[in-house]
DNA sequence: CAGAATCCGTTTAGATACTG
DNA sequence: CAGTATCTAAACGGATTCTG
């Protein structure tokens, strides 16, 4: 048996396989959450996505960059330094996000039940 | 020029490409819309989702049955007859969906205006 | 009618190694 | 530090053909 479990499409322990609702590649909701309190760099958001490869990880904050949802800048300097920030419209797009993952919250145990009383379709 | 773009995930006239929340596969949420004035045959659910080939069709319900979304029904007779309707799940995960579009009708010229402004990022 | 079988191209993710 | 390059495997989507 488990702690309760947190139906968070943003916390990294969610299975969240479960998750109905989706929002852009594997990565891109937990980044966004990464970010929603202040700008991140590079190496630091690779942290407690501990699992993302740096390629997944780039192509996926480009993607979110081209959709508008994130910023990148270069500061100026002699070592490479670059931040990533959510724009306005990525601050925006978290709060559908968080009603989607209260609804999960609130239908955890029929998910659950779903998938375990589930025998396949056979196919005769 | 084309009439006001429809932001709305469940419509197929939507290039629901520039929508960033998903609902399982490509088909799911189109499925679901399918589904919500009530059961449907597999037939009948080839028509308004004209594009998609039995395969697929026949994957993704199998998907949204395992998920508790939809319930399958044989009916008896002698022709095989086979209805699909949504459970009471199905039902309740159309408003956080809801939401999501509502969010993406809001913020549709963002949306647009961020893909059109992107320069991509070079790789020098 | 309601699919299944087969083949195929694309997309996605990860592992590993390397660089300005 | 912030990525890129290469390779592999799996998942996804579609076209076509066939069947109980």
């Amino acid at each position: 048996m488990r702690e309760p479990l947190p139906a968070d499409l943003f916390d990294e322990l969610c299975p969240s396989s479960l998750n109905p609702i989706r929002f852009g590649d594997k990565w891109a909701a937990l980044v966004l959450r990464c970010l929603q309190d202040g700008p991140r760099r590079f190496s630091e958001l690779r942290v407690p996505l501990h699992r993302v490869t740096p390629k997944v990880l780039t192509r996926s904050l480009r993607s979110l960059e081209r959709d508008g949802f994130v910023q990148r800048t270069v500061l100026p300097g002699p070592k490479p330094h670059v931040e990533y920030e959510l724009t306005q419209l990525g601050h925006s797009v978290l709060h559908p996000l968080a009603a989607a993952c209260a609804w999960t919250s609130d239908h955890w145990d029929d998910l659950l039940e779903a998938r375990e009383r589930h025998t396949p379709t056979p196919t005769p």
